[in-house]
DNA sequence: GTCTATATGTTGATAGAC
DNA sequence: GTCTATCAACATATAGAC
């Protein structure tokens, strides 16, 4: 991001992988664990195996670490749905896939819907400039997109008897709230009903069969 | 909390309330604001109208008052959808309140959900020494009754072929995933689908409407 | 590119007068 | 109880040698 020299270095620094990366990794595990706020450059820069001062010559400044950070997390979050919602594919299928692959990526990656729901709510303006990216300057446009798709499918199910109306907004948020509230709630969760460590793995297994049908009831007239 | 003296002060301070509550008030509003680790007690003293010196009076440490809006936010938010769902009301009655209540309830604290989550994430140990407080040493307990409060209603509905099988965990959590979730992630809402301000509170007044049906629906057998 | 050493600015917290 | 003044500890960021 900020280097430009393409001459690599003789064999001894890197372990693995060019240094800037290394940094961002660490700074990923280490804002997922602490929150931006929370999260020490020091701890960072520590946990990635460099001093603080390099950390600062790839980027300059906590922030632009930090916004890099929350654009590689919600990049990895949101693309795949947003894929998966806007295809041509039937509307039932579409669910189905939603929760399948939300499923499966959120238990690899439990601390992210806390984290991305922590930073927007503390720091808005992060999210409106990564769509902004994302979208190349109009933002609310794959949502919309996405939107007025279902809103057709919707439509469409419904004059064919098979679906109830329902608008696209509160087809979607129940979606997507059944899909990663689990995750996002995990240590209240783990604290009120006792779903810590492998019962919570057990649960969101079992979630993973249950939930489509569960939706797909939902909806029926 | 650490005030002992019930001596009334003369009428020029405070000017509704005492000031221990005046600086709870004030947190309170703050951390929901920026969170626990981004806000600065001194941006609390502030708006409480006082100076971090009578903020460290009362409350001896920054984490010691955090500790305390926790306590507070979550005793607002837990204990009452905690009774709905103990009591002995059927079932179907118990999901049409708890979501009517708590979409009430969050309309008027939209910022609560997002606060308690990220907490949780950041600082899981505040919450098990909340419950440690509320229930009286045995965390859980609450959720646990709870928990087999629902399951023998479920079975009972089962039996009777009004509904098809469910967990009682997988019940709970849609249910409050479906509730709380859209609050939550509300920032993400009006930025993806455009529900900011006025349309997510109609958003939400629909919501009142369809989501006891849309629940209803998906337990049927 | 990477390090050591240091500057600079905050921040939580205390001392002590009133 | 409430204030003013101040401290000690960090945390971010930079300078400069290698």
């Amino acid at each position: 991001m900020v280097k430009q020299s393409g001459k690599r270095r003789a064999a001894v620094p890197a372990p693995d992988g060019d240094t800037e990366r290394q940094i961002l990794d660490a700074a990923h595990r280490v804002f997922l664990r602490s929150g931006t706020a929370g999260a020490r450059t020091q701890e960072i820069a520590a946990e990635a195996g460099v001093n603080s001062a390099l950390l600062h010559y790839y980027f300059r400044t906590k922030e632009r670490l930090a916004a890099a950070v929350f654009h590689r997390a919600a990049s990895e979050l949101f693309p795949v749905v947003a894929g998966v919602l806007a295809s041509d594919a039937p509307l039932e299928e579409k669910a189905r896939k939603v929760i399948a692959v939300e499923l499966e990526r959120l238990s690899r990656t439990p601390y992210l819907p806390a984290y991305v729901i922590s930073e927007l709510a503390y720091h808005p303006d992060r999210f409106q400039q990564l769509l902004a990216a994302l979208t190349g300057g109009r933002p609310g446009a794959v949502g919309q997109a996405v939107l007025s798709k279902i809103q057709g499918q919707i439509r469409a199910e419904v004059r064919a008897g098979r679906m109830r109306p329902i608008s696209a907004e509160q087809f979607l948020v129940n979606l997507l709230s059944l899909c990663i509230f689990p995750f996002a709630a995990q240590p209240m969760l783990a604290a009120l009903l006792g779903l810590d460590g492998e019962r919570f793995s057990r649960f969101i297994h079992d979630r993973k069969r249950e939930l489509p049908e569960f939706f797909m009831k939902a909806l029926r007239p």
